[in-house]
DNA sequence: AATGAATGAGCATTCATTCAT
DNA sequence: GATGAATGAATGCTCATTCAT
């Protein structure tokens, strides 16, 4: 009956392969070769499980998404007020230790870049960042945020993240290291005008 | 004697240029036609006038710091307090209105990320980044802010701006524009713990 | 399981299309392209099969060293006496009839002109020329020369071998064809102060 | 009236900085802008003396022989038999000191190259060196040496004279600086068949 | 005479993708 | 499934030459 499928085993190879050749060099220097060689497969086989590079990266941008919300439902699992729920959220993305990965996050900076040129791309992170934004938007309304400053509210934690993870990717030196959840905690606090738990 | 010259006239072109390009195209796809094209240039005239690529974008960056710089001292003007020069430098990374370029923090997202290939663009871009950080301290000291917590305050500060421009160059519609000074200056309250002039 | 492998002989192709352009064109307008379609392939498969022009060259001085030296054992298999062997390897060099290669003169001269300017070419013509000056002084040494006269009657004798090739290329109707294997062994003669079979 | 015409200087001052931007970079590689600056001019001038590369490729040929012509007629100076005259010849070419020039060795040897590829190139060196055998063979005839054997004894000389500037710029420290002269009247010697003042 | 801007063709090299085995 | 050869378009950069001043 022939050898058995080996196919989603090799995807997850090639997508680590293609994770240490993006956070690397970047998309357009992620070359196949470089990826093929990260993953210790031959350049050939790529293009057997992928059709493309792009293809690579929207399920990469799937994939990352995936281990957040798996980090985040973790946290929350610890969780009980609105307000802890929050901080849950936040330091889902943000909190060093467990499920702290610096090559993700090189990938999402550089994903988030990507997003800028290539429509396909920008659908996706997009599509995420919406999603965040929603899930944030529950968690802010728990806390009695008003209707009308849910949005930025949201957006502006979401930058604040995001702001965290460029500079962490680019000037790790600028503060000390698990300076970011504490941080964007203390901003949340000023754009909520209330005290969270730490 | 001789034919007058117009390099710093054609340098700037070519700068303006090189920042349409790279807003739309990113670095590696802001091909010298590109750049030359937009400039309404010739291909050989750009490496007449810059030796390679990343001379351009080390250029940029230099300008892009310039422009930066001059809008915060014309906030600057304005403000009397400590706490007036704190927003002032936020508003002039952040405000919309005169001095806003949306190309510009197209390209500021683009060099970020750039920053983490190539060293050169990391070295300036982390210089950029080290300056705004020594502005910040110096101004969060005025302010009373707890000389342990300026390094970490001031680079909360960089990235809640970084991550605005990366939200507004790819998810413009997370929120309604001019959100981030807002927001922003929000998030600084809740670090300092008090509250700034609007 | 996959495709076999043709690369020795796909570099041989190549290589002999290299030999052509270079004896054409020399070095530098010896182009990829030019390569490509004297060996009969498209250009993009020349990166494929060596990294740069460069390599190409230092593969050709290997084969043309490898060649020489083929061409002198075989000489040296009818020699029996030292002066003999001398003679055998003067005629490896400068022989018309089997084994001589026109085109391989040309290329000679080129490379040893760009000896002088590209630095791996440079290391491995001295290479090649101080080996065989090696080979020389052993068998001018079992002709009796004195110790301090051996480096600069085998350097001589290869500066003649190596004129007679520029002459060959470049006048080749200065003297009758032939001329320089019978003109060699009298000039190394005169330096042995003895006479040499013919 | 306008200004004194300075063009034969200039002219002298570019042919100067050809000759060592040939010398240090090869024919390809002695772009305009090289001559100009070694020359201390700038590129645009050189067109206007030149009407190409070619051109001051063509003319060095020229000085070259010039120059070794002179020197040929002041070692002729001292010499009286036939047989001081041909070592005349030979020194003119190859003995240090006074008038020796390794920088016109290397232009020599890279011009010997060239006139294998640029027909206008190997017009001036054939004629160069079919000027030289005429020299050679008068010299020669004078020494007795029979008319059927002229043309290859002058040209042998030539090759062994080239050889010398091919090892000379190329592996200089293949044997003691001077040798060259040295050996090629030992190899005359061979060729002769007879002794020759040293 | 002299300067330096401008052009445009040309080059080595890279690389995603296709395909024969 | 897997390998690696092959393609061909694209790119940054170079440079002789021309030309406006």
């Amino acid at each position: 009956m022939g050898r058995p499928s080996n196919r989603s085993a090799r995807r997850a190879q090639i997508l680590d392969g293609f994770q240490s050749a993006l956070a690397k060099h970047g998309f357009e220097k992620a070359t196949i070769s470089s990826i093929a060689s990260e993953a210790g497969l031959t350049s050939g086989l790529i293009h057997y499980h992928f059709s493309s590079k792009l293809e690579i990266l929207l399920e990469l941008v799937t994939t990352l998404n995936e281990r957040l919300e798996a980090r985040f439902q973790s946290y929350l699992a610890k969780a009980s007020t609105p307000a802890e729920c929050l901080v849950a959220f936040l330091d889902s993305r943000l909190a060093q230790g467990e499920g702290a990965d610096p090559r993700a996050v090189s990938c999402w900076v550089t994903i988030g870049t990507e997003a800028l040129r290539q429509p396909e791309v920008g659908e996706v992170y997009r599509h995420s960042m919406r999603e965040q934004q929603r899930v944030l938007k529950k968690l802010l309304k728990d806390l009695q945020v008003r209707d009308e400053r849910l949005d930025s509210t949201a957006a502006a934690l979401l930058a604040a993240i995001e702001g965290c993870y460029q500079l962490a990717a680019a000037v790790p030196d600028i503060a000390p290291p698990g300076f970011a959840a504490t941080s964007v905690r203390r901003m949340a606090e000023g754009l909520l005008n209330r005290k969270l738990p730490s």
